[in-house]
Parts: structure tokens; sequence; C-alpha cells
DNA sequence: AAAGTTAGTCAGCGACTTAA
DNA sequence: TTAAGTCGCTGACTAACTTT
């Protein structure tokens, strides 16, 4: 954008301009905006020198619009309403709103969430677009600087900009796929899950994914002195669940009640090995910046995002 | 604090319209 | 035709604000 060439316009030039397109006189244009004759005369004489055209040609006692003017007619009133929309405090409408919100999601929990959000945002406000994505650089500074308007996250300590919702608790466990030679065992020890190789599935958000990154469960095993074999490490969620469910391979993943995977994959989860310490569960949160705090339609997305997620506990328990 | 800039008012002008 | 009224423009001036 021209900002030198805008900063060089004094903008309140157009509010004249467009109460003179209104009243074509310069005496009705001065009383709309409550100024003497002369001071619009000489707005009408800097709106001239501005924009390089005598805009109005006197007529007898009528002024007449030139072609430039005429076009800045078709232009002018959008422009200030838009700028009226923009500076006015009202009641924030969802239903009128138009625009773009960024959210990072670990995709198994957008699989549940984004289309329940979408069928809902689509009645309500369908003017909001959801651009949901499932890596970052830094979900901190991405925030920061607007790249993301929301992220849902694993719980950790963040700087004190940042703010956490609570969303749901997850409990991790050990997927496989169903005639699995560990799935008819009611509960499987730490020996037995390290005879198969493992699907890394990255459950959270991030950039990169590599075989040297460590996660949770490795660095848990490293205490016990123990290794995994990695067969697959990715953060494709389809790719991981077809994995899974087309070899003997398992993968550690976090159970959230009745989800979408279990319909579509003939999976089987266990819980944990008694002898392998872990938490119990896993909590997710919403993450905003301060910068968002008061923004009507940010406050808004959370009271939807937590509702979605509301309505799907009441289902489970239902 | 002085100088410069900006945006306003007042008074008066010329061009034009209207009504007698 | 002419006088009165309307309209936009401009010079002179002022007040408020900004810059030096």
């Amino acid at each position: 954008m021209n900002l030198q060439k805008l900063s060089r316009l004094d903008l309140n030039l157009l509010v004249a301009l467009q109460a003179l397109l209104e009243e074509r006189s310069v005496t009705r244009a001065a009383k709309r905006l409550f100024i003497t004759q002369p001071a619009m005369s000489r707005v009408l004489q800097r709106l001239r020198q501005q924009l390089d055209d005598p805009l109005f040609t006197r007529s007898g006692n009528e002024l007449v619009a030139t072609p430039k003017a005429q076009d800045l007619q078709l232009r002018l009133p959008a422009m200030l309403d838009g700028i009226l929309a923009m500076i006015s405090v009202g009641v924030f409408d969802p239903a009128s709103h138009v625009g773009e919100i960024t959210i990072a999601v670990p995709e198994f929990f957008a699989i549940s969430l984004v289309s329940r959000l979408i069928e809902s945002l689509s009645v309500v406000a369908p003017g909001v677009v959801l651009s949901v994505s499932s890596d970052t650089d830094s979900v901190e500074r991405e925030l920061a600087e607007g790249i993301l308007d929301f992220a849902i996250d694993i719980d950790k300590p963040l700087g004190m900009d940042i703010e956490a919702t609570h969303l749901v608790n997850y409990s991790p466990s050990i997927w496989m796929r169903e005639g699995h030679p560990l799935a008819e065992q009611h509960s499987i020890s730490l020996d037995e899950i390290l005879e198969y190789p493992f699907v890394q599935y990255y459950l959270l958000i991030a950039k990169r994914v590599s075989a040297r990154t460590d996660a949770r469960f490795d660095k848990t095993l490293r205490k016990l002195g123990r290794k995994r074999t990695k067969a697959l490490v990715t953060k494709q969620f389809m790719t991981a669940m077809e994995t899974i469910s087309r070899s003997n391979c398992l993968m550690v993943a976090a159970r959230y009640g009745h989800t979408i995977e279990e319909n579509t994959y003939p999976i089987v989860r266990k819980g944990f090995p008694d002898d392998l310490p872990h938490e119990q569960t896993i909590t997710l949160v919403l993450l905003q910046h301060k910068r968002t705090f008061e923004s009507p339609i940010h406050c808004w997305l959370v009271s939807q995002i937590t509702g979605v997620i509301m309505n799907k506990e009441a289902q489970k328990v239902g």
C-alpha cells in the first residue's frame, strides 16, 4: 500500500467531498458539516489540488460533477461506510462479521473439532472463514505476530502474554490393529510392546518431524534404560492410522471418548503397561495472545470452540 | 518563545437567476 | 430591463496548533 501518497491526502477532505457530491452546493454542504461557505469553498479548493481535477463546474446556481467526481461518487460511499463501520463501537454481530481466523490444531483433534465448528459457524457466522493448520515454527511467536489467532496444544508453561483455556483431558493409550497379537490380551507389559515397531505420530502442532526427536514416551523409556523401534514418524493422521491398520506397528496416542477414527479404522486401544510410568491424562488447551483478549470476534470464537467441545462431552455422557 | 502552518470567519466581489 | 437574491471565490484577518 502506498502510505506515502495516502499520508499527503487529508482523509477528512473525502468527507467534505461526499457532502458536496450529495448536496451539489458549496453552501448546503457547508451547512451539513457545520462550517461556513467560504471554509467549504477552501476545502473544495484543496480537493481540486489534491485530486488534480476541477471536480465540479458551475452552471448557474448548480454545481455539475466532472467525470472524475462522478466516478468518485460511485466508490466513495462504500469506502466511507467501511471506515464508519471500522471505528464504530457497537454490539458484535457474528452474523455480519466478515474475516479469516487462523488456528493451529493437532490433526487428530482437528478431525473432530473443525467439522463440528464449521457446522455451527456456517449458520451463525457465515462470513467467518477458518484457516486451519497443524504446523508452526513457534506457537508463541506466531500468536504474538498475528500469524495465528489461536492454537490448540498440550498444556505447558508459556509466556505471560499467552492465555490458555482448558479444553479437554485425553488418556494416553497404545493403539494397534484388530487381530494384532496383543489385541486380545487384557493387559500388556512393557516387554511385550517393545517387541513391535512403533509409528511415532505427532500429537501436537509441530513444523518438522524427525525420528531423532524424542516424544515423551521415548524420554520415559530412556529413564528406564529401554528404547523402542520406530518404523514411521509422521504427523499425518491418516497415514499413521492406515499404517497401524495394515501392520503390526503400535502407536502411542491419546483417547478421547468415541471418536471418528474408531468408526473408520479397525483399531484396538490398550491402556499403558502398568510397569511403564505415565501421566494419567494429557490436557489440551486453547491458546491466544493478549492482543486478542478484548477482540469481540476472538472472545466469541472461544465460546464457540468450548461450546462445541462441551456439546461433545454431553453426547459422550448421554 | 518565536515563527510557521492550518483551518476557520468576515466582508466583499463577480456571475448568475428570478421576479416585477 | 433592472433590482434583489443566491452562489462560489478570494483577501484579510484570527485562533489554535506545531515546529524550531
